[in-house]
Formats: structure tokens, sequence, C-alpha cells
DNA sequence: TGTACATCAGTGAACGCGCGTTCACTGATGTAC
DNA sequence: TGTACATCAGTGAACGCGCGTTCACTGATGTAC
């Protein structure tokens, strides 16, 4: 059944909306393509009529999920006060609800050691995501000497994804609020 | 042809050696159990009689795998005098051998997004050796204010695993080296 | 210490299953006149 | 604007492949006397 350009074009958004969350939720190697197609409720053999091959798909999905996540981030920081922008962004960054829920997680803290191995198309994509947040939290200390701008954003950033990655692993609750808190102040020095 | 049982407790070992750094190096669902016993110089029909499956494997591959990183860590602290005992950790942990090489590689970098969704034996393994691994970075800071020492210590294991994580994940050597040396200051405040 | 037999580490083939990918088919959409 | 036909989004079955796991078989090791 053929559909039309509009409906064409929503579909393929869908399936990388979905693709993008699953991603992050199940890693890509454990999601299948039919669990993404069923997932945005279609069935697995129309894929590929809208992508190449899963790694066009993870490509594009990790493009995705960078582009919601700086979107949000942006977001924040524009609504805060210029000096208090860099605790809006680590707030907004670890807070639990990034924890538990995939659809806000940040593709670097579920994503990062597939990617490594992953084709060098994915490869770019995830660099750049890592060349763009860094970029955005120097914005954010520009008033540090300026030798120290890029070290400290990358501190930062460090402090972040490794915060959140083991406020995931760990069992206990409790230590993962703790983490997360804790993974807080350090990255804002307090 | 059956082995005595020396070389029988040899080869579960050097099964679960192969397992820890096939783990490490490639992620859990993308290493086969034929992947591990081929490099380990078996065949895979007898992994079984080592292994009760591939989880418990899993299991124990990465309490192996803390194992060495703390025999490590511990042999570089008690090498290093006393006050420079976090540095010496640091500086450790955050080389470009333990980026490049996967013997080296700690669990915390290249598996703890897919141990989030292991089975519960395998992510208190898991919680475990990052509980591990605050405390032993806690007796390194112990003349700081009570009430900020195990906040510190999770805020540098923060940095040091995203650090790790980030160095692994961009494409460019210069930014890479970069990120380890950057989060290198930032985890001891410098 | 020597013999007879049960045990079991390792082999290699087989199993069912789910994966990524392909394909014949369908019927509504897009295009050409 | 209306008609005729080519296009193609989506379906559902099929493909080869590699996975985790099982099993019959082998022959050296361990055990019992």
């Amino acid at each position: 059944v053929r559909r039309s350009r509009v409906e064409t074009a929503e579909t393929r958004q869908l399936i990388l909306d979905t693709a993008s969350r699953e991603f992050r939720r199940n890693g890509i190697a454990e999601t299948g393509l039919s669990d993404i197609m069923n997932s945005a409720g279609l069935t697995h053999g129309g894929f590929y009529r809208h992508f190449e091959s899963k790694d066009t798909l993870v490509c594009e999905a990790l493009k995705e999920a960078f582009d919601q996540l700086f979107e949000g981030l942006n977001t924040r920081i524009e609504a805060s006060a210029r000096n208090a922008a860099l605790e809006a962004l680590v707030d907004y960054y670890l807070t639990p609800d990034r924890r538990d829920d995939c659809e806000l997680a940040c593709p670097l803290t579920t994503l990062a050691p597939e990617l490594c191995r992953a084709n060098r198309s994915a490869r770019l994509v995830a660099s750049a995501g890592v060349d763009r947040f860094i970029s955005t939290i120097q914005m954010l200390i520009a008033d540090l000497p300026s030798a120290e701008i890029q070290a400290r954003a990358v501190g930062v950033l460090s402090t972040l994804v490794g915060g959140m990655v083991l406020a995931r692993l760990v069992e206990a609750r409790s230590m993962s609020d703790r983490i997360l808190r804790d993974a807080r102040e350090f990255a804002l020095q307090i």
C-alpha cells in the first residue's frame, strides 16, 4: 500500500525516533530491527524502504539523540542567568529522570563503548557530539583564564558522563542518588 | 581426552582470563563463546565442562577484571608516598596504555551500559566493584574533612571513568590525549 | 605396586532460534496525457 | 479535470548465518581393589 510523501516522511521520522530511544535503552547490538519496527507499529520488512542498512540507521539515530540532547541543554542554558548557566546545565544533565528514562538518556552514557567499535561514520558522529558538548560547556565558563577554559570544560564533561554511568550501574538507589549529587558538586567544584 | 585436575583448573582459568579480555575488548553481546574458546585455543563444545552458562562466565570474568584492576591500583598506591598516592592512582588509571590496550581496560569504562541490563548477579558484581573503587580513593584522601571524603571520592571516580570513556570515543588522537590530561587535572583539582 | 573400570575434558557435529537482509505481492499515490 | 499507468510503502514469508546450548564419542586420568 503506497503512502503519500508526507506520510512516508513521518514514518521515516517515527522509525528514527524509535530507534534512537531503543538503541539507548537496550544497546545497539541488543536491539533488533524487528524490535524497532514493532515498537514503531510497523512490520520489519518495510525497514529497507527508509534506510539502507542497520549501520546507517545507527548513524542517523545517534545524530537525532545528540540533537535532542543539545536542544534540551540549550533551552536550559538560555533560560538561566549568565553566571548560573553551568550550574543549570549540570543540574539538567545529572537528574534522576535522565538516569531512569531512556527517552532522556545521553548517548555518551549508554552507547560510548559500542560506538568505539562501530564503523567510522558512527564514530565521527559520536566524536562531533563530544566536541559540541565541550564547546557548549566552554561557552559557560568563558570568564576563566582562557588557557584553562578547554581543560575545565573537558573535566566537567568527564565528570558528568562518568557520574551518570556510575549512577546507572550501582544497585542501591540511595547510592545512585548520592553519586548524582556528588558528581554534581565535583563538576561545579563546590 | 580426560585431563588431570591441575590441567583442568588451568584451562578454566585460561578461559576466564580470555573471556575477561574479550568481553572488555568487544563487549559482552558481541563476543561469542566460540570467539572466547578459539582465542583460548580450544573448541567451543568444551565450554560447558567449565561453566554453567554464558551468564555465569560474565559474572566470573567481571570479578576477574576487577581483581586485576585493583591489584594494579594497589601496587601503585603502595609504591607511592602517602601524599602522592591519589596522583599515582589517577596517573595509572588515565594512561594512554589503558585507553588502547583491552588487557588493561577498566570494566567500568567498557561494560557499564551492558551491565546495567545484565542479570542481577552481574549487576551486583559491578556494584561491588564501584563500591570498592570508591573506598580505595577514600583511603587516599582521608586527610580531608570527613564529610567531604566520600563526595570527593565519587567525584574523582566519575571523572576517571568519564574521561576514559570520552578518550576512547573521540577520533582525533591529539584530542583523545588531551582529554586524558584534562581529566587528570580535573580529578586532582589542579 | 599393578590391574580394571568409572569418570570426564575436550572434540566436532547438531539443535532451535533470532538476526539482518531480500523479495513477491498489495493497492493507494503520483505522474503523464 | 479525468483517465491510465508506473511507482513504491508496507506486509509477511523466506534466506543464510552465527548464536548459545546439547550430545555422542574419544581416550587419558582418577579410583577401588
